[in-house]
DNA sequence: TTGACATGTCGGAATGTTTAGATGTATGAC
DNA sequence: GTCATACATCTAAACATTCCGACATGTCAA
């Protein structure tokens, strides 16, 4: 249902995350720092965005970099932050 | 805050008012049939989405009717209706 | 004015989400 | 092997949302 992954995408953080990660792959570590939250926190987040199929991970070493999956998530961004809906 | 907008879309009922009224303005009862709820949820639904902006209403007579007020709905609908995230 | 209709508002119970801390697992360095 | 790092999971408390019934408001018609 797309109101489910509308809910899933509509958290600060998780736009946080699903903003930088559209620029490049990031680590856990890296995204719980750029948004000011513990590491397991960010995970709990990602495993989110991941189980509805909008991440994908890999592991390197320790660390485990996330990126986008789903390519309109991109758009929905552009609509969400460039110009559109609730600008302050 | 986007993610508070988000939020208010992603609820089933929210999104299928949305979609309605992107075609044309209808009154609280019309949307309340066309979602399968009572009349006093849908005006809940209407009056969360009117409180950020999203939509307008007028009086006419004893109905009330509402429609988009955000023309950012529409794209945000586009991404999310018609072939993006989470088709089932 | 009275009654019926359309909508709005106010509680409160049920349910879901978010957060924090503690613990668990996997990896690499030594 | 031990240790530290990076991440994941579990649990429970705090918080927010959803839903429903009951009541209130506002309008029209008679």
């Amino acid at each position: 249902m797309a109101a489910e992954c509308l809910r899933t995408i509509a958290h600060p953080c998780r736009l946080r995350i699903i903003e930088i990660l559209l620029k490049e792959e990031r680590s856990v570590g890296e995204l719980a720092e750029a948004c000011g939250i513990p590491s397991n926190m960010a995970s709990e987040h990602l495993r989110l965005l991941k189980d509805r199929g909008l991440l994908n991970s890999r592991r390197d070493g320790r660390k485990i970099y996330y990126w986008v999956a789903e390519p309109a998530l991109a758009m929905i961004m552009n609509c969400v932050g460039k110009k559109f809906i609730c600008k302050d």
